[in-house]
DNA sequence: CAGGATCCTATACGATACTG
DNA sequence: CAGTATCGTATAGGATCCTG
């Protein structure tokens, strides 16, 4: 611990900063799973997303769609037919999430194990 | 589209059920960047990780060292040195979340870039 | 269908002060 | 040093209703 330096703790908050950045993306109760469901079907209409993640709201739904494409993730594709309907789908940069999400699901599977027990 | 069964549905759900299990743990501001601190150096007392983190107040470092505990990710020693010292450090379980940080790591990396621009 | 507007509650988090 | 206690605020999120 006695030879760590200024410079191997400043690299070491660098490092922390990242990592919040990232999380201040997908932090919250619904992004991830809306990420996790365009992973997974590809593309998706609103009122799919909708169905696809319990217990979410439009309300909330909305509000997470917008900020996934304001960081670029998402791309809001809307149909002219009658009535309308719109198509969600990750942009390339969106789909760069997909081993973190797997990840997170393999860990996610063996955290339950280990704290519920089997 | 057409062709996904109730099956495929409900097995997706069951993954997006391990990631939410997954955030649970480590969502919220302080949770990730506690186990970075202590992935990174290891071992760490009380007021280390209070230094190491930017901003964080004893209330909650506190308190989320202890929803680590709970859940298995670190274990508390207490040395009985005058006055007392507490080592914290992440438990063999609490390791294995070290790809997934390191990949949020350089998630985080990129996607600034791609947000801010370069 | 795809949302927006409104209202409300819970909890996450911050600041400060105190203790063994 | 390693916390706990107390208080206050802000934000996340839920419920319900409305609209082009």
């Amino acid at each position: 611990m006695e030879c760590q330096t200024k410079d191997f703790q400043q690299e070491h908050k660098k490092e922390m900063r990242a990592v919040q950045d990232a999380m201040d993306v997908l932090s919250g109760k619904w992004k991830i799973p809306i990420i996790s469901s365009l992973c997974y079907y590809n593309q998706r209409r609103f009122s799919d997303i909708l169905n696809d993640i319990d217990g979410i709201s439009n309300r909330m739904l909305s509000k997470e769609l917008k900020e996934l494409e304001i960081n670029l993730l998402v791309k809001r594709t809307v149909l002219d037919t009658q009535p309308v309907s719109v198509h969600y789908q990750l942009t390339d940069h969106g789909l760069t999430l997909r081993t973190i999400i797997d990840n997170l699901t393999a860990w996610g599977v063996t955290h339950r194990r280990k704290i519920v027990g089997k």
